[in-house]
RNA sequence: GGUCCCUUCGUCUAAUGGUUAGGACGCCACCCUUUCAAGGUGGAAAUGCGGGUUCGAUUCCCGCAGGGACCA
């Protein structure tokens, strides 16, 4: 099939999206854009019971929050489809993204291979209980008509595997592929319920909707064979595939629930930048053409270095940290503006409420250089916005109920800050000069008056500079958090 | 249990039939510094095991082990 290459990503809308799944979507998206084609999107809600539309809902915001957006599906593009529609009619084949829809067109083709002679009614329902059914696959179609009669019409349709061949196939990872249809046998394509069973849906969907190039989990990889099967007994040419490795856990298992969070837009919700995540599930089982290049990467530059030479064939572990720092990069690497912007959402309400804009953006420009996710502001600055934070105990402790000059420290500051005016508070040289001033006066390091006056007005060991902060909080504030600790000996003795 | 897939620092990965096995996260140290970050410099850290093929294997082949997936 030549023309434009045509990708597709087709989960289950059984619950949310999960990484393991962002990731196959956005290798699809980045080789279809790579390569000219187009991304479809087919949502496979067959399996009615677990399937609901809360679910696609959600992935459908899972993948526009990540800036996977699909030329086709969902939205896109497309009607439901008429009963009875066959492939005849390509254009209207890929009409709708809901394989729901296309019950009728999954059903029309079993029907036809079952009049072909290519499949079979049988009444073994449990797959596996004979690979191959040697006494049905041979019924005449109007035995099977028989059979299916006394069955109430309730039969599973199987296909009439061919015995001891060889299927294989080129994955474009993996390279050749091999099975044999002794380890396969015959399999069910259409439940007695009716409806299809995913390799005979999936096959139906993918040739009629023209995609040419099926990017999967390797979870796929033994499904494979079956697919090639039905391809083969449909006389459809099969696209080419490719199996990508999967993402594990920490403990190398299957990457679950009980290793955190595996939900995409649960890391919307820590503060992950969409392009961060994306940035950083490129990394699994892909690497760019240049070994030394950093490690951050742009949407852009992600597109333009993309391709399947990067692909790499061994499943890779979640590693949390490594987001972390590449959500940091990407923080950074944001202009001020776009920075503000997409902090807001993580800012209090009441901060936003009660605070000046201009107040607000200092400090946010402040821990700019600190941040790793965007949801860490709210704590990280609680100490600007409230008049009770939380204190460190260690910190505390070392630096103020357990430090003998505590009581002096805080006397002289409150003593020195409180002889500038308002205006000089706002000069970060002239607080500058004051607290330096103090340090000398009490022949201490300048960091041992530092500390303790960090600690008083911030609650920790950690903040951006002091100078910075004593001017944020302004006089009042400072004079008043300073003023509770002027003899915290004699209050609280160790 | 059957079939298939995978195996380089803790993790993501690069590379080659001959290299001091490279980079990144994390870790450690140092620099910067009022703290924390950020940034910079340096360091520790890997070819699962056993056989072959070969002058030489981490690379190719075979077994094993471990992990994973699918089917049951």
């Amino acid at each position: 099939m030549v023309g434009t290459p045509r990708f597709r990503f087709a989960p289950s809308p059984t619950g949310y999206l999960h990484v393991g799944g962002a990731r196959t979507a956005l290798f699809n998206y980045l080789l279809a854009r790579k390569h000219g084609g187009r991304f479809v999107l087919r949502i496979e809600d067959t399996d009615e019971a677990r399937s609901t539309p809360e679910a696609t809902e959600q992935i459908l915001r899972a993948l526009s929050w990540l800036g996977i957006n699909w030329d086709e599906g969902p939205g896109v593009g497309g009607a439901p489809l008429e009963p009875g529609q066959v492939p005849s009619d390509p254009e209207g084949c890929k009409a709708s993204y809901f394989q729901s829809d296309r019950a009728p067109l999954h059903r029309e083709l079993a029907m036809r291979l079952w009049r072909e002679g290519k499949a079979f009614y049988s009444h073994t329902e449990r797959a596996g209980e004979l690979k191959f059914d040697e006494v049905h696959r041979n019924l005449t179609l109007e035995e099977q008509e028989k059979l299916l009669r006394e069955h109430g019409g309730r039969l599973p349709l199987k296909l009439k595997v061919p015995r001891d061949q060889v299927v294989e196939f080129e994955d474009r990872i993996r390279g050749r592929v091999r099975f044999n249809t002794e380890d396969i046998g015959d399999f069910i394509i259409l439940k007695s319920s009716g409806s299809p069973v995913y390799n005979f849906a999936c096959v139906v969907d993918d040739y009629t909707m023209g995609i040419t190039h099926v990017v999967r989990g390797d979870d796929h990889l033994a499904n494979t064979p079956k697919q090639l099967l039905v391809y083969q007994a449909l006389g459809f040419e099969p696209p080419q595939f490719c199996h990508v490795p999967m993402i594990l856990g920490p403990d190398g298992k299957r990457l679950s629930k009980r290793h955190g969070a595996t939900e995409v837009l649960h890391y919307r919700e820590m503060g992950i930048l969409p392009m961060a995540m994306v940035n950083f599930l490129a990394l699994i089982g892909w690497h760019g053409p240049d070994p030394d290049r950093e490690e951050y990467f742009s949407m852009t530059e992600l597109l333009a270095e993309f391709d399947w030479e990067g692909l790499g064939r061994s499943p890779g572990v979640f590693n949390l940290e490594k987001l972390l720092w590449l959500n940091g990069r990407h923080i950074r690497h944001l202009s001020d503006e776009e920075y503000l912007e997409k902090l807001m959402p993580y800012v209090p309400a009441g901060w936003r409420e009660r605070f000046e804009e201009a107040y607000l953006r200092e400090i946010a420009l402040l821990e700019k250089e600190r941040l790793r996710t965007l949801a860490e502001f709210e704590e990280k600055t609680r100490y600007f916005f409230e008049d009770k934070f939380p204190f460190d105990e260690r910190a505390l402790a070392k630096q103020i109920t357990e430090n003998e000059r505590a009581g002096e420290i805080f006397a002289a500051l409150h003593q020195a800050l409180g002889e500038l005016g308002e205006e000089e508070f706002q000069s970060e040289e002239r607080l500058e000069e004051v607290l330096r001033g103090v340090a000398e006066e009490l022949g201490l390091k300048f960091g041992k008056v530092a500390q303790p006056l960090r600690v008083a007005l911030t609650g920790g060991a950690a903040s951006p500079s002091i100078f910075s902060v004593v001017r944020l909080l302004g006089r009042e504030r400072v004079l008043g958090r300073v003023g509770k600790f002027i003899s915290p000996q004699g209050e609280n003795p160790r």
